[in-house]
DNA sequence: ATTAATCAATGAATATATTTCATCATTAAA
DNA sequence: TTTAATGATGAAATATATTCATTGATTAAT
């Protein structure tokens, strides 16, 4: 029924007074808009304008029409350049996953950047993943996922961001803060604190305590970073964390970190995309900065 | 570039989840839509879904379009059902034109059931007119004309609705209170206060001091009733209104309303249309209302 | 593992809609 | 009165949308 080009030959002619000038603003015959209200006149039942002399004067039904054009144009003319820029690849709306907890802080100085670069673009985090976050990034849920451990998958392209190493945390009054690493017989008599995720999933035990058939004493839960290194500083416990996040938080901090064993823990943090989105300019802009970000 | 069409067809996808049944619920073939969206990707360059397994995933440009179509195809919808209205006659915007001062709270009266039968109705009075109110009506820029005069016009109707008797108002106390009907001599020593037109065009003048070569001690104006009132009351001065207006505020003030001479100066509202809009329901039943209301 | 069913994409044929062209009627200006 | 400007109109030309028939891909059922 009511069609964009209507909205667009009563906009026409609002703006530039006659018909005829309205159909050349559209590159269209005059006959064309009037063949075009005079079916849409029909469509409806009421007359759109009647000439008044020489002008066209609008109908209630005609002024209508304008304010409903007036209204929604723009909106359309907004989306249009929007798809534009999506087409162009500077648009869209970036989901991001995250698999590691520690890496919040870090990601929040990949994003600000980003953001101000483009300015146009949506952007949401998550981090509960029901299928896990990998099948979150393989059904469409994200279209980023930041994670330590790069599961291959044939559909998926892992990038890695940045190298850092893993270190055990203990307050700078602890007995073994002056070591220059530590070994896992050492935590025998220890409490760790650790985001609370598998056992399995943490490399304090994957890489370093359960290849030598250590434990520690006890094993506590706890969500956030600063609560957990809160506990460390007054002595409760231990924690496994990123060195550069204890090295930010140690200068308000009494704590100090640890190497793992003579070579240490060393990670990457990797972002997984989908392989058939590489080509889009903003995640791969996304992955320039996140690998700027230190 | 982007039609209504489309929009229908991301919302129509929305809600029946397929294609097919996405193109059963507007009446169209699936390759209708299949091809429709395959020729706006081609003019956005961009792709709008893309299949995933059986089922179609919207990229950033299709929910883009989507997001859009939310919001503007609810707007379309409305404007046809008020296109509709106007098509029935149940619709439109009246502007009413006032040349009678004192009609105004009659008017008032009258617009009231009439906005609670018709309440999708807009409504404007307007009292002031560059080119005189019949002018206004003439070139659209009121619907409606409330006058006492009725010029005639060749395309500009007249309806009779309501016939009132103009008459003289005094205070309580004044000398000519008692009297049945007053002469236009009895005026010579009195104030009148008038609303600021042209002696003309004021019936005490033109149909009862001037044809008696008569006049008044002297002629003030005043623009609101109820201050002319309360300077009659305070017996200041005299004036001129319909017998109706001063019947409702002799209530609550001490004044009085006389005849003007033996027979009175008898006059009828009208309520001038153009000739062509005889036929719009909305229009027909203001002037219906107005015959009603006393 | 095979088959059947479901769904979207596609090319060609067809149907429909839009646009133009040529012309007329009306109005305002010269 | 003539002329120029404007919108309306019918028919023809053009463009667009739609369907039909088919294919290819994927999923569910056997």
């Amino acid at each position: 029924m009511l069609e964009r080009i209507h909205l667009e030959i009563l906009t026409a002619i609002k703006e530039h007074g006659t018909l005829t000038k309205a159909a050349e603003s559209l590159y269209l015959s005059q006959s064309a808009l009037s063949h075009s209200i005079k079916k849409l006149e029909g469509q409806i039942a009421t007359s759109i304008w009647k000439k008044d002399g020489r002008n066209l004067r609008l109908t209630p039904a005609g002024e209508r029409i304008q304010i409903l054009a007036n209204r929604i144009l723009p909106q359309i003319l907004h989306t249009e350049l929007l798809l534009n820029q999506i087409a162009k690849g500077e648009m869209g709306k970036l989901r991001i996953g995250m698999e590691c907890h520690p890496c919040y802080q870090w990601l929040l100085r990949v994003i600000q950047p980003y953001l101000e670069h483009w300015p146009d673009i949506d952007m949401d985090v998550k981090q509960e993943f029901q299928f896990g976050a990998l099948g979150a990034l393989h059904s469409y849920e994200i279209d980023v996922l930041i994670t330590p451990d790069p599961l291959v998958k044939p559909k998926i392209d892992y990038i890695p961001v940045f190298d850092y190493e893993h270190r055990l945390v203990v307050s700078s009054a602890h007995k073994l803060a002056k070591l220059d690493f530590i070994l896992p017989e050492q935590l025998r008599d220890e409490v760790l604190f650790s985001y609370p995720v598998e056992p399995l999933r943490l490399d304090i035990f994957s890489q370093f305590l359960n290849p030598a058939k250590c434990t520690v004493k006890k094993h506590k839960n706890i969500e956030t970073t600063e609560i957990m290194l809160q506990m460390v500083a007054a002595g409760r416990g231990v924690c496994a964390l990123p060195g550069w996040l204890v090295d930010e938080y140690s200068k308000s901090m009494s704590i100090k970190s640890i190497r793992f064993g003579e070579k240490g823990i060393n990670k990457q943090i990797f972002v997984g995309i989908r392989k058939d989105e590489q080509h889009i300019n903003y995640l791969n802009d996304f992955i320039a900065q996140a690998k700027k970000t230190k």
